[in-house]
DNA sequence: ACAGCTTCCGTGTTCGCCCACGAAGGTACA
DNA sequence: TGTACCTTCGTGGGCGAACACGGAAGCTGT
C-alpha cells in the first residue's frame, strides 16, 4: 500500500535541499543562525515531503529532560486518590523513555494552607509543566496566575478553575453520572417507594463532585416526572460506625418502604455493610468508584451498580497530553470527560482484569 | 524518592563485570560464544541490578524487521469487522516506530475455500508472527499445524480454537453479555409480558458469538427462574427490508404484550427502524456492538442498551502483545476477555470521545 | 614448530537525531 | 593590510543497544 520505500531522514531533507544536516535541524527547530536563502530551500523540501521525525532517536538523543509536578490530595491506602496516583505513576513509567520526570506534590485537603505551602513548594521547583487538582479554588488562582507569569503550562485534573487557561481538563462529568444513576434506579424499581440519599458530614466543605452528582440525579426525577418515588436524605457521620448503624436503623425502621439508597461520594461499601447486617437484601444500592471494598460488594451482589470513572486515566491522558503538547507540539484537546462505565456483577471482573 | 541517579546502561554491567559490551550483550540475548566463567560473572552482576534495556536506543538500533500477518473476514464499510480492522491500523501506526509490519489477508467468512486460499498466502509470506480469527475451525487447525512447523507463533482474536496452542487470545465473553442483556432487560421491564428474540437467516453457518450470547441469556431467565416472561423467536431475512417490516407487524398485532425485544447479532439498528415506524416506541431494545447506526438509535432512544466490546482492542492488544512475546521476551496472559461495556444514551458521547 | 581449527571476547560501526564546536567568509574600522 | 567581530553552516561526537568482524588465545595433528 505504502510508496515510501524508507522513511525520509534528515540526511535526506539535507540532501535534496543541498545543505548540511546542521542547517536542517536548525531549520526544524525554527533556532536561528540560518540565512534567509538555506531556509527557504528546505522549507520548500519540507513543503514537499511529510517529513516526521523518528521519535526514537529524537528523544534518544536529546538530553532535554522535562520535570513535571503533580498537585493533588494526599490520600489514605485505598480512597480515590490513591487511583489517580497510580494513573500518574504509570504515566511515569511509560514517558520515562522520553525523559520525562513527575514530581509529586500532596496536600491536605481539609486545610487550605497546605495547599498554598504545597504550591510555593511547585514554584520553588520550576518545573517544566504542572497538573493541579484545583480542590481550592482561590489559591489555584494564585498558583496559576505565577505559573502564567513563568511561562509554565498547567493542566487540570478532577475539576477545572475555567478562569485559568489551561492547557487541559481531564475529569468526570458529575453531573450526568449523576442523572444516569437516576435513571438506572429508576428503571429498575418494579414497585414506587423511598430512596434514601445518604451524605457524609465531613470536616471541610462538601465536595462538588457529590454536589453536581446529586444534581444530575434530581435533575433527572425532575424532568422525567416520575411520580411516586419519594426522597429521603440522610446524614451519616464520617466516622462513627456505631451511631451511624443506629441512625439507618431508625430510617427503616420508620419508612418501611425504601426501596433503594443512593450515596454520591464513594463510601457505598458502608451502606452495603450495614444493610447485609440487617438482612436487608432488598433494598437497591448504587454507588460511585470502583475501590476494592465497593467491588467487594457488587460482587456478593448487595450493591446493584457502580459508577466508575477510571481515575487513573485522568492522570494518564493528561500527562500523555502535555508531552504531545510540549515535546511533539500539536495541539491537544482541552475539555475531556472520561466516559462513565457502568458496572454490574457480571462484567466487573473483565474491567477489572483489562488494566492496561 | 528514587535513588538511582541514571539508568543503568549495557556499559556500566560490563565495567562491574570486567567485561566488554559484546560479551553482555551475548549473555543478554543467551546467544552463546561466552565462556562459562564470563557469563557468570555478567549473571551475578544482572542479578543484582536491575537492568531494563532503554527499548528506544534497542528498536533504533535493530535492523530487525517483524512482519505479522492478520487474517480477518472482509468487511463492509460499517460493519462489525471494520473496527477489529481499525485497531491493526492504530497498532500498526504505534509500532511502526519498532519496526513492526502489518500485513492484512482477508477472506470471505460465507466461503471456506476463500480462507484456505488466504492460509496459502499467509504461510508462502512467511511471517514472524500471525494473528488469525478463527471462523472455519478446521481449516483454522490445519493452517495452525503449519505454523507450528514452522515455529511461527500465532495468536487468535474473535474466538479462539482451544486445541491449538496459541499464544494469546482476545475475544468478547459473549455467554456473559448475553446474560448482562437478559439482566439488564428482565429488571428494567415494569410489566410482565413477552421479549422477542430476533434472528437474523444468513446464507453460512449461524455465528458463535450469536449462539454464546443467546444461551447466556436464556440461561439467565432459567437461573432467577423469571415468571411471567415469555419468549418469541422470529426469523428475519437478510435482505429483504420490506417482507422483514411485513413479519414484523404482523408479529406484534398477533402479540400486543410485546415488551421487549432482543436481537444478538449487531443489526439491532434494523429493528429500531421497524419500530419507529410502527410508531412503537414502548418496546424497549437492546443490541450489541457500537455501529455508526445502532448509535444514532441509542441517542434518539429507540434503542435503550447496547452492549460493546471495543473489537478495536482486541486488535490493538493481541498486536501489543506479540511484541512483548517475540521483542521482549515477556510472559503474556493467554485468555483476555474485553470488558463488556454498558452504553446508555446518557454515557455513549464521552464514550466514543475517547478513542485513544 | 607451524598450519589449521575452535573458543572466546573486544572493538568499531550503525540506527536517526541533537547540539557543540569551530571554520569560512563577510564587514567594519584602525 | 591586519585584526576584531559577526553571521552562517559543516563536521563530528555523543545517546544506548545490536551485531559483524576479526584478533587473541588455546588446542590438535603432522
Amino acid at each position: 500500500m505504502k510508496t515510501e520505500n524508507h522513511k525520509i531522514r534528515i540526511k535526506d531533507i539535507a540532501i535534496m535541499a543541498g545543505v548540511s544536516e546542521g542547517t536542517v535541524d536548525r531549520v526544524l527547530h525554527n533556532r536561528g543562525e540560518v540565512s534567509e536563502k538555506s531556509r527557504m530551500a528546505v522549507e520548500k523540501v519540507l513543503d514537499e515531503i511529510n517529513y516526521s521525525p523518528n521519535l526514537l532517536a529524537r528523544s534518544l538523543a536529546s538530553k532535554k529532560h522535562f520535570r513535571f509536578a503533580y498537585l493533588i490530595p494526599e490520600h489514605q491506602p485505598k480512597d480515590y486518590w490513591e487511583s489517580v496516583d497510580k494513573g500518574f505513576g504509570v504515566a511515569a513509567h511509560d514517558f520515562l523513555q522520553q525523559n520525562i520526570h513527575l514530581e509529586k506534590h500532596h496536600f491536605n485537603q481539609y486545610d487550605v494552607n497546605s495547599f498554598i505551602n504545597a504550591s510555593k513548594e511547585i514554584l520553588q521547583s520550576q518545573p517544566d509543566a504542572v497538573i493541579i487538582a484545583p480542590i481550592f479554588k482561590e489559591e489555584t488562582l494564585k498558583l496559576t496566575q505565577e505559573l502564567n507569569q513563568m511561562q509554565v503550562p498547567f493542566s487540570f485534573i478532577d475539576s477545572m478553575v475555567e478562569e485559568a487557561e489551561f492547557l487541559t481538563y481531564y475529569g468526570q462529568n458529575s453531573f450526568q453520572s449523576g442523572y444516569i444513576a437516576a435513571k438506572l434506579l429508576v428503571l429498575t424499581l418494579s414497585e414506587k417507594g423511598k430512596i434514601l440519599i445518604i451524605r457524609t458530614k465531613r470536616k471541610g466543605a462538601v465536595s462538588n463532585q457529590t454536589i453536581a452528582r446529586r444534581n444530575g440525579f434530581i435533575h433527572f426525577l425532575n424532568e422525567k416526572n416520575i411520580s411516586g418515588i419519594e426522597l429521603k436524605d440522610v446524614e451519616l457521620s464520617d466516622d462513627n460506625e456505631s451511631e451511624n448503624f443506629e441512625i439507618m436503623g431508625n430510617i427503616l425502621s420508620e419508612n418501611p418502604d425504601v426501596k433503594a439508597a443512593i450515596t454520591f461520594n464513594s463510601k457505598v461499601s458502608r451502606l452495603a455493610d450495614y444493610f447485609e447486617k440487617m438482612n436487608r437484601r432488598d433494598i437497591r444500592l448504587i454507588g460511585y468508584d470502583l475501590l476494592e471494598e465497593n467491588v467487594k460488594w457488587l460482587k456478593k451482589d448487595m450493591v446493584a451498580y457502580l459508577l466508575g470513572q477510571r481515575p487513573d486515566k485522568q492522570a494518564y491522558f493528561t500527562v500523555r497530553d502535555m508531552c504531545t503538547k510540549l515535546i511533539l507540539k500539536q495541539e491537544v484537546k482541552q475539555i475531556n470527560y472520561i466516559p462513565i462505565d457502568i458496572l454490574i456483577k457480571e462484567n466487573i471482573e473483565d474491567y477489572l482484569q483489562l488494566g492496561e
